[in-house]
DNA sequence: AATATGACTGTCT
DNA sequence: AAGACAGCCATAT
């Protein structure tokens, strides 16, 4: 069998940006080990190509680089929302990811599903 | 099987 | 701080 499912680790994926508080952020990497602890796999590269593919509805400017730079392919749409959020900032333009990280736990991601189960 | 590509990351210059 | 390079993981051709 497959090691990754690709719905599967969309769907994983998406779940926690969703959880991604306002006016914080995580990154590629984190949302790679937390989805990676659960389903034994992946990369920051996967988690950027699910973002390419599904991440459309969910709030993808709470998803920075691991030195705090927005995605290559937007850029002041993110610094707008930022400001809108409040998410603490660095002169340089960039997210404090000091003040502003978030890490995303594997047991957000195990019980993150569309379907609950026991409530 | 090999090559090319990607919303990444770390290191060196 | 910014650019060049290599490494990594999965997918598409």
């Amino acid at each position: 069998m497959a090691r990754l499912d690709p719905e599967e680790y969309a769907e994983l994926v998406l779940v926690c940006v969703e959880q991604v508080p306002r006016g914080r952020v995580t990154t590629y990497g984190a949302i790679a080990e937390a989805v990676g602890a659960v389903l034994g796999g992946g990369g920051p590269r996967q988690v950027g190509s699910v973002m390419s593919a599904y991440g459309g509805p969910v709030p993808w400017w709470r998803v920075v680089r691991a030195d705090g730079s927005p995605p290559d392919c937007h850029d002041g749409e993110a610094h707008q929302h930022h400001l809108e959020e409040g998410t603490p900032l660095r002169p340089s333009g960039k997210v404090d990811l000091a003040r502003a990280l978030w890490r995303p736990t594997p047991d957000v991601v195990r019980g993150g599903r569309g379907d609950d189960r026991l409530g």
